[in-house]
DNA sequence: TCATGAAATTTCATACTTGAAATAATGCGC
DNA sequence: GCGCATTATTTCAAGTATGAAATTTCATGA
């Protein structure tokens, strides 16, 4: 979903490019975003939510808390609680206690859940690649780095 | 939610730093979106898709077909229909026949909804420039064109 | 020790989202 | 006119998402 260009701008001229700019990310990362979807789901029967929650425990082998995953995925509490049960099921992640607290469950990926992980990351590097074919490797510096410093500005972390 | 960083590159390295972007792109959009609900919902009660269904009326003064309104902010038919659904019980929203054709049904703003609107618009302006603080006005500019040229290459249309 | 507050997670109500199937109306070829 | 693909929309089931309330456990100070 994508916020339409408004009408003219409330505080002069101020602001009017940035938000040209907040409109186009939005629409960029939807469309990618949708097309993503899209290909998990006909050629690996999996969901982009299901993807990000493995590609988070991948990168911990050691295993995250719920807690963890939900402030690492920006997303809430109840919501990784729901899919973390879906993926269960699936047999490709597994909860675990840790010891003596046994409010806290560790939550990791299975063999299953790391080599299906790996199928599917492969063939998504190669798709965004190919989505952003056309922005030059420098190009695609220059803006993540642009990203991550206006993010870590008005954000509290880093 | 957000695609964690993945292991090492599939295609040597090639990709690596457009799939950097894109995750920083994504972090970007959803920490955004984030703070854009929050201040919706506590600020005037609303939600992002209503604001984003009244944000592609206000720009239609004529109105729009629900297939419109659904290929404009890339989502898909029946989640409009919701949406739409709740912003007419809201009284913000109405549909009308079109002469002739009875599948369609032409949506538009009403009078209290393009003024509630106009208030709402006011504010995410200023909340985005406020997000995007950071990003000079040329930054911006840069980026968006930069956005605007990757998505119309390997999406279909401009 | 024991109350009590904090922390980790789940549950819940509500809303959003998709894709597919169902419904309904149009228009075109014959 | 009739059949039939097409178009426009809604309905539906399943999954995703939020924020708040509830639950369970931990920790700490009186």
């Amino acid at each position: 979903m994508v916020s339409a260009p408004l009408f003219s701008p409330v505080i002069g001229n101020v602001g009017k490019d940035r938000l040209r700019l907040w409109i186009r990310l939005l629409r960029a990362s939807r469309t990618i975003e949708s097309e993503l979807r899209d290909r998990l789901k006909t050629e690996f029967n999996t969901t982009l939510p299901r993807f990000d929650v493995m590609a988070a425990l991948f990168r911990k082998p050691e295993g995250m808390l719920m807690s963890d995953l939900s402030r690492f995925l920006l997303v809430s509490n109840g919501n990784v609680t729901g899919i973390v049960d879906r993926l269960v099921s699936d047999g490709l992640v597994a909860r675990a206690q840790r010891e003596g607290d046994r409010r806290t469950s560790i939550v990791r990926l299975t063999e299953a859940g790391e080599a299906t992980f790996r199928k599917i990351a492969s063939a998504h590097e190669i798709w965004i690649g190919e989505f952003l074919g056309n922005v030059s490797e420098d190009d695609a510096r220059r803006l993540a780095s642009m990203l991550k410093s206006f993010r870590s500005n008005w954000e509290g972390e880093p």
